[in-house]
DNA sequence: CGCGTGACGTATC
DNA sequence: AGATACGCCACGC
């Protein structure tokens, strides 16, 4: 397995449940080129991670997965956009800065 | 090395 | 909103 892939996985594992980021997000805090590696990283090993919780960057998911990822999505509990077609970025992107800040500061805006 | 391909992203029409 | 175009970059041939 590549470092590059190895990499990438290592980031979607650490995508909490209820939240969601999408390729271009994981190439970033994964130190990847492109969001295009995180797809490729994701279609061969993407078995092993929470791979449904990448999506793309307008919230929606990839074509062929489209039911099966929004199934998993909003069984954990990820918020939707009103249509259910795609995630709600405005409350569920999860970014790696975030990460510690989140634990000190619980969202206060949820009204 | 060139060329097509793709779980992408942004700009345009 | 849906379709196209183009940039992007690793991969396989």
């Amino acid at each position: 397995m590549d470092e590059l892939d190895t990499r990438v996985l290592a980031v979607v594992a650490r995508i909490p449940a209820g939240q969601a980021a999408s390729y271009g997000d994981v190439a970033g805090a994964a130190g990847t080129p492109t969001a295009r590696e995180v797809g490729q990283a994701l279609q061969r090993h993407g078995r092993s991670v929470p791979w449904w919780r990448v999506v793309r960057a307008d919230g929606t998911p990839a074509p062929h997965l489209r039911t099966e990822q929004l199934r998993l999505l909003a069984q954990e509990g990820v918020p939707l956009t009103p249509d259910g077609g795609a995630v709600d970025f405005g409350r569920a992107r999860w970014s790696e800065a975030r990460r510690d800040r989140d634990d000190g500061e619980q969202q206060t805006l949820f009204g």
